[in-house]
DNA sequence: ACGGACCTTGATGCGTTCTTGACGAGCGAG
DNA sequence: CTCGCTCGTCAAGAACGCATCAAGGTCCGT
């Protein structure tokens, strides 16, 4: 189910869109002002954000970097001003469409399909991947063997096994998996790294695929 | 350089088009109509289409569906209809984005830039340097033949790197990777610069690649 | 309310990496 | 020729990061 996160401070707009997605099968959650909005955004880790830009406590585009700083989620702009230099300055802080209000509940649905589409396509191409004696799948998210790994598991071993090869530091995936605000805490990692071996390495203790870069980050290694 | 296609039958949008993309540095192609719009995309694999949805020949939607036959490249809508429907067709049909004529130049670059930044980001380039003997992935943090470094050892060589043939002082590597506090502490450099070319070098006493400038710094040499 | 699964958090031991000092070689200047 | 400087090299203790174990704590369904 495709998470979107609302952020407006005018009750009725967020009632409106509450219902219409909920309606679509969205699973929704509401913010009133940017603060709430990062917060939101960090603890529920949404698949879109749809964001007012004139909020009561801090400037929209302001938001759109705090969320940049850490994730990629599509952002869709909703905004009363439809002057062109607006547009520009939301758009390239981050942001990935920019409505203008008032505006048609069929149109941002459409935009809704259209940005999404877009960010899960590209993520479809590589279904499942060979750790050890075990196969993950990481679409149905399943695993042969009869291995099973709780959601926390799940969302780090989708990271890596995204970006086979690649060192990922252990920056972005506390950034990605737990939030902004646990940047420090690498017991985390280290914590579920061990459990993903023991789940999935022939050979916790020496791991193959799922490597460690001391001082660096962790590296999936097909 | 991205490549753009452009597809409109009015000869002042396409001239206007293809002179301010031109000198945005983007590759631009144009074609008239839908047929022809086809066509190019099959030759010449633009990596954004710029489609004017009324075009002589064709309905623009039939355009669309045309293209998401067998490609996903970015489609930005141009159209004169404004109304919920039209937004709806051709963001369903696979469109990326809709702009209604008529627009400012700075927002459709400005969605030129929204769009491609999500599609290039996930494909990644990978700058690749050759030192010796050995293949360096500065982005996956990969070095070929099984050479592992440790963080201080990547975060000078990574300086080096994407300076290639540039000379860098002493002052300034110290000062990135240790901090203003250390510019004097020349030992720390040359104790790095042996370690990386024990790795990296054929012959770590008379290094080819890693080459001192007695007195002022260093220099990677590709 | 109870039990289990899952998530957080702290502490310990060990190996690696960083830091730091010292020494000799090479080189140009006086 | 000698001095002064910078660089390459070596070595050793300090500091750090990681794997691992263990103990609450939280949230869920029975």
């Amino acid at each position: 189910m495709t998470r979107i996160l609302v952020v407006d401070d005018e009750p009725q707009i967020l009632r409106a869109l509450r219902i219409n997605l909920a309606a679509r099968h969205y699973a929704v959650a509401v913010a009133e002002d940017g603060a709430a909005a990062l917060r939101q955004a960090a603890d529920w880790h949404p698949d879109l954000v749809v964001l007012d830009l004139g909020l009561p406590d801090m400037d929209g585009v302001d938001v759109i970097h705090g969320l940049r700083g850490w994730t990629h989620v599509p952002i869709i702009v909703l905004s009363g001003r439809a002057g062109s230099a607006d547009k520009v300055d939301a758009l390239d802080a981050g942001a990935d469409d920019y409505v203008t209000k008032p505006f048609g509940v069929d149109e941002l649905l459409a935009r809704i399909r259209a940005v999404t589409r877009r960010t899960s396509v590209p993520d479809g191409d590589e279904p499942s991947v060979r750790v050890g004696d075990h196969v993950v799948d990481l679409t149905g998210k399943t695993i042969s063997g009869g291995v099973r790994l709780t959601p926390t598991e799940w969302h780090l071993l989708e990271i890596l096994a995204r970006n086979p090869g690649k060192l990922i530091s252990q920056r972005q995936l506390l950034h990605e998996v737990w939030g902004p605000a646990y940047s420090k805490e690498t017991n985390y990692l280290r914590q579920y790294m061990v459990q993903l071996r023991r789940k999935l390495e022939r050979d916790p203790a020496h791991p193959v695929h799922l490597i460690t870069e001391p001082g660096m980050g962790y590296r999936f290694q097909p």
